[in-house]
DNA sequence: ATTATCTATAGATCTATAGATAATGC
DNA sequence: ATTATCTATAGATCTATAGATAATGC
């Protein structure tokens, strides 16, 4: 009927596609979400749009990979950034994310509805945290094994609580971003961390004397 | 058609109602709930359910609502427990709470959903976090006071931080029980997070010189 | 008289499939 | 030949309302 408008192709149109409905899931969660509105927005039929991604399951599995590769690369510090400096890191990352908010929040809603089994985020959700936590771990091992870090620290528990500082500051500062700081709190708490767990003298950790 | 069976008349009804569909919104949230699966397992007709609720909406308030009677006692610690005793007092609560991983997920899952304007829960989560944080605020304040917590703690700032890490164990916890103990790792941020703001000299804080 | 419940149904909406048509790539 | 897209539609489902009927409380 319109006139064909200079095509997006391909990959180019499924980048479409992916953003759009990254945008939908964030807001409305899997179960929340329309493919007929999403396939509006793009400018196609419901069908069409089923062409490109053959289900619902389907579409988000592939906006959760997508927004994986989004933010994938600002995770993946090497052996290099170890210790301290890894949660630092962290820190740095939690500051970038208050600049893009609509990543955060498909992070969040869709987290939050696949902590029941039948979602079809559900696995990608566990793996995602047994990931991060032994990112982190492992980095605090690093730290250890060079002395940045305090050797009775519990590096998995501590990867556990700090991923669960993130998340939590998450939420709050998507329900109120007026009232909750994400990025000053998460860094006051890593801070705090550090002397706790850190070896460093001059930051005031417990100086023992054993 | 069938016979009557003796009728559970009145309140006792509306809890059953609440009952059933504060296990369907912690399953599925608030979008992914149907009214009609609701009321089938409560042996009653949709139309029926809206006779006692008139809208999903109103259902969603008034199981919040609900949970909040169910676990808000337990919230709630007056004057006399502040400073270091009111952060134990939340190590319990979360240790309580795994043993009623229903109403933490109910918590988890609208809440995530809720961080979108739109939804019907917003405004309840909106004001439950910053209750929540002003009443952990308070008790810090209280320990100030008395000379049980740093005075130069940020207690607003540190109450944000303890909810967060609240939920975010919450979150982890109901994805990976096996994994996570959200019990453990609360009760370690707590006793950490006490020695740093805490100013009993017997728990190793920083016993400052000045 | 009021409360609780039902059947029937309006009016949307949802995902997914079938099958046709047009554009593109070789 | 393949890829992209459409229309049409099946088959569920969803919330909410209208209006009738039965049970209960006074």
């Amino acid at each position: 009927m319109a006139v064909r408008r200079s095509r997006p192709r391909g990959e180019a149109r499924k980048e479409l596609i992916l953003d759009v409905a990254l945008k939908s899931f964030a807001e409305n969660g899997f179960h929340g979400s329309s493919l007929a509105e999403i396939a509006d927005l793009c400018g196609l039929s419901q069908p069409g749009l089923l062409h490109h991604f053959p289900t619902k399951a389907a579409l988000l599995a592939a906006v959760l990979e997508y927004r994986d590769r989004l933010d994938g690369e600002r995770m993946e510090f090497g052996e290099e950034v170890r210790g301290p400096d890894a949660l630092r890191r962290l820190a740095l990352l939690v500051e970038h994310n208050t600049h893009v908010p609509g990543l955060v929040q498909l992070f969040t809603v869709v987290t939050g509805e696949a902590v029941t089994d039948e979602h079809p985020a559900h696995d990608w959700a566990v793996r995602r945290y047994r990931t991060l936590a032994e990112l982190v771990a492992r980095a605090l091992e690093l730290g250890v094994a060079d002395g940045t870090i305090r050797a009775d620290t519990d590096t998995r528990a501590v990867a556990r609580q700090v991923a669960a500082m993130m998340d939590g500051l998450q939420l709050q500062w998507l329900l109120d971003p007026e009232t909750v700081d994400m990025a000053a709190l998460f860094r006051s708490y890593i801070d705090d961390l550090i002397r706790t767990i850190g070896t460093s003298p001059d930051l005031g950790g417990a100086v023992s004397l054993d």
